[in-house]
DNA sequence: TCTTGACCTCGCCCCTGGGGCAGGCCCCAG
DNA sequence: CTGGGGCCTGCCCCAGGGGCGAGGTCAAGA
């Protein structure tokens, strides 16, 4: 083992890492220099020390932040390897996500599907009082909450004594993409009294106009009915003195044949 | 036009902002409310503002930078999809370089080309006096100024009366990627005296040696040569006294029929 | 041996895009 | 009119350093 020592100017430009990096590393354990002069503070790296300095820079070269590098570079090379694999796939999966979004702005931006536009239309919204359960769901587990909730709620209609066969709506207070998870709320309206009852929640519905398109078959799945959601804010924007304002929501049938409808509320 | 003015707390719960954010974009100027109170300051915006808003939230979902945003949203729509379509076309191609500088780590962590690191050598390296000129420089323009360096050089040999068909050597101060330039360096060695000219510089070479490697041929261009140079590294780390320290440098020709050798100096 | 210039240290402020908290108004519904 | 929740400003915090200035250090040439 050579002895030579070197200062963290020469030790940084033969590893690709400024002083000021060696010195951040330094401090935060990362890569700890061979020997400190206690009295003026000055860092000397052994030639040794070359080698995990290279592959620290590799690593942040990746965009790695420091605590991630830290753990990831004391485990084997073989368990390292494989998280280094993992995260690829996961800047991949992240890409992937950015196409979609750039997809939908385009959408957006282009007037979105003239056909789907020209078929939004405006009804008014009945007030009523609603029983609803609400949940933070991924859009994988969308369906099953739904179904699940539904069921539930259904039930304790019947259970209650009332009419358990009106429409549910599924309302997204946050968006629900294949990443994260988002509020989401299964409510049925029902006439008369009722107590909440565990998770289920009762609340009442003001009266109101809403903006709604029924969702003909190539939309109903996920990454399509997306292009629903934009017809309708594209049909807001195309209006003069109706904003899109406020989250969407699905009802459950929808209108005609359609299995459900998709709507935006409309403020005043 | 509707007249009605929402609060931060309200109009950032419908266009997925936080108040905090929508202040930090109101200083910025990159979306200003309605209405700011310049009593109270609190800023009041129309629902007009929403699907400006709305943008800039998706912009910001795909990691964009706020001054980006700023230039990207008043461009005509076309203009910001070509612009948007190229920044993922960048996206892309940044994880196509992750992907190889992980393949890169890989294969210095595994030990590397086993073949490979079994021909590393070592030479002793006579001292000189060398000519040189230096360029940051991409890897796609490596080349044409590779050989440009290397006729002016031994032009200039040649007018000085020198013999000109000494070795040349490569020298990467930084690395040189395909989306970064870095410092290379292109030098031949001479004998007598000799005064720098224009962009051609002096310098001597101490004695010393080397670690090298004859490339052959399937290693010789871009990607693959990269190998080469792992393995050399591979090889340093390998032996109990030795450490790569300092930057590669490829010598032309190499020995033996190869077309070139890569070596990295051996310092004590 | 002395000087000089290059190198190193520390410490502070800056960047992005907000999150979180404290203290203090403000707004609206009851 | 009063209370609770919403909103304001202002400050500190995160990563990962860059840049600058004041001042100490190291090594080589005179």
């Amino acid at each position: 083992m050579t002895d030579s020592y070197f200062l963290a100017g020469r030790f940084g430009a033969a590893t690709r890492l400024s002083p000021k990096a060696l010195r951040l590393y330094a401090e935060q354990g990362l890569l700890v220099p061979a020997h400190v002069d206690p009295v003026t503070g000055y860092r000397y790296y052994a030639a040794a020390q070359a080698s995990r300095a290279r592959l620290i820079a590799r690593l942040r070269q990746l965009g790695l932040p420091i605590a991630r590098i830290a753990r990831l570079i004391d485990l084997q090379p073989d368990v390292r390897l494989t998280e280094l694999r993992a995260w690829l796939e996961v800047q991949s999966k992240r890409l992937e996500d950015q196409r979609e979004l750039v997809e939908a702005i385009i959408r957006q931006s282009d007037g979105g599907d003239d056909a789907l536009v020209a078929t939004v239309a405006v009804r008014d919204v009945a007030p009523s009082k609603i029983v609803y359960r609400q949940h933070h769901v991924t859009v994988d587990a969308l369906e099953a909450f739904t179904e699940t909730a539904e069921a539930e709620i259904r039930g304790y209609l019947a259970q209650s004594g009332k009419s358990d066969d009106g429409p549910m709506t599924l309302h997204f207070h946050e968006p629900v993409n294949h990443d994260g998870k988002g509020l989401v709320e299964v409510a049925i309206g029902y006439d008369g009294s009722l107590e909440p009852s565990g998770d289920l929640r009762i609340r009442l519905q003001s009266a109101g106009r809403e903006a709604f398109l029924a969702v003909a078959e190539p939309f109903e799945t996920f990454p399509a009915v997306l292009r629903v959601y934009d017809a309708i804010e594209t049909w807001f924007e195309q209006s003069d003195d109706l904003n899109c304002f406020g989250s969407p929501y699905e009802i459950y049938p929808g209108s005609g044949s359609a299995r459900f409808d998709v709507a935006y509320p409309i403020v005043r």
